[in-house]
DNA sequence: CAACCTTTACTTACTCGTCAGTAAGTTTAT
DNA sequence: ATAAACTTACTGACGAGTAAGTAAAGGTTG
């Protein structure tokens, strides 16, 4: 692994962590082993950082969901949403940082991700379309559907630590706290039955 | 409205704005039309300042949520999302907040906060238990009928210019921009169908 | 083949702005 | 008179960003 792909791995890990603002180049340096003059020789300044490691997640995600099949809309929808699941799954540092940029209402998403978004809604769109003109689905507005999609799977992750708390506070509350594995398919079967005629 | 009350009140609209880092003490000040140090006269630190920013709609949100009545799951549901939902239309900056607060873990929600956070999920996990003694609903997680309820709802909130981004994109997709107020039985209605056996 | 640029990939050591927090003094109400 | 509710003017730390220098690798020319 080049330097900068080290930079950019160490990066996402302290923004995810910490957020954007506590995240410092000082911090990402020390832990790459390299000087933080090296980090602004390969990026123009902490934001082209953060971009990077954005761009790169998304470009990823993009790709997986454009593969989808929407021919059939349930199996469609149910593949849309899994997919997703495992991808936060398997880039545990993806969920914080996207959490966040949904949180900040997405001020600072450089436009090649918001790209990468738009498209794929427009999957999700024409994946509720079809169920639309077969009878499957009611009419929806695809971004509320998605907003039901992401939203929950997301926070999910990052509120691990508030769950232990509220399950401190309330001790008749049990099995709370299931992996988020075992959240997606039983997300997914809500959201399709949600939707169905 | 004291003083003490019109910094709690603008801290709230520059929280929920920028965030918590990116708030300064001396843009508050400014707009209150105080000194920073009076600030540090009311509230011991910034966070300080938080905390009883958050505290207070917090304090609000548990009020409204326990006089719920719950003896009938299925209205008790729908009162209990369109309450929330009415709570983050007539308190415009507690979405951002929240949002903000559940991406980042939860790491900096004061005790007092987390505990009426539990009353309300508990609250929550009586009106699903009430529903499946009656053999109305499914046994479900709480928590993550929780996420379903609230990270769709404080998120929407948030990404009203990233909608308009991604419509600006995709400009076949139409509609998208609905108000939350419309959203919110829209979004009650499914949840129920989704939980219901 | 060797003396020479040139580029790449960094380092060390610094500046400079911002912002939380404070010390000490001042006004206002009771 | 004295406590509450401030103000002015400051400190100190942190962290983004930079200037200037360097070591190594590769290419060019006499």
């Amino acid at each position: 692994m080049s330097k900068k792909e080290k930079i950019i791995k160490v990066a996402s890990k302290y923004f995810s962590e910490v957020g954007y603002d506590k995240a410092t180049l000082d911090d990402v340096a020390k832990e790459v082993g390299v000087s933080k003059a090296a980090i602004y020789y390969h990026f123009k300044d902490k934001f082209a950082l953060y971009e990077a490691v954005l761009c790169s997640r998304f470009g990823e995600l993009a790709k997986i969901i454009d593969k989808i099949d929407d021919s059939k809309p349930i199996e469609a929808l149910r593949e849309y949403i899994e997919s997703f699941g495992k991808f936060l799954v398997d880039k545990p540092c993806f969920s914080a940082i996207f959490a966040r940029e949904l949180a900040d209402g997405a001020m600072n998403m450089p436009a090649s991700c918001s790209k990468q978004m738009s498209l794929n809604l427009q999957k999700l769109s024409k994946i509720l379309q079809n169920g639309e003109a077969e009878n499957l689905f009611e009419k929806e507005n695809p971004f509320m559907v998605q907003m039901m999609i992401v939203t929950p799977l997301i926070n999910y992750r990052t509120t691990k630590k508030l769950r232990e708390v509220v399950m401190a506070n309330l001790k008749d509350i049990k099995n709370i706290d299931v992996d988020l594995e075992d959240i997606i398919p039983n997300l997914a079967s809500k959201i399709i039955k949600a939707l169905k005629c």
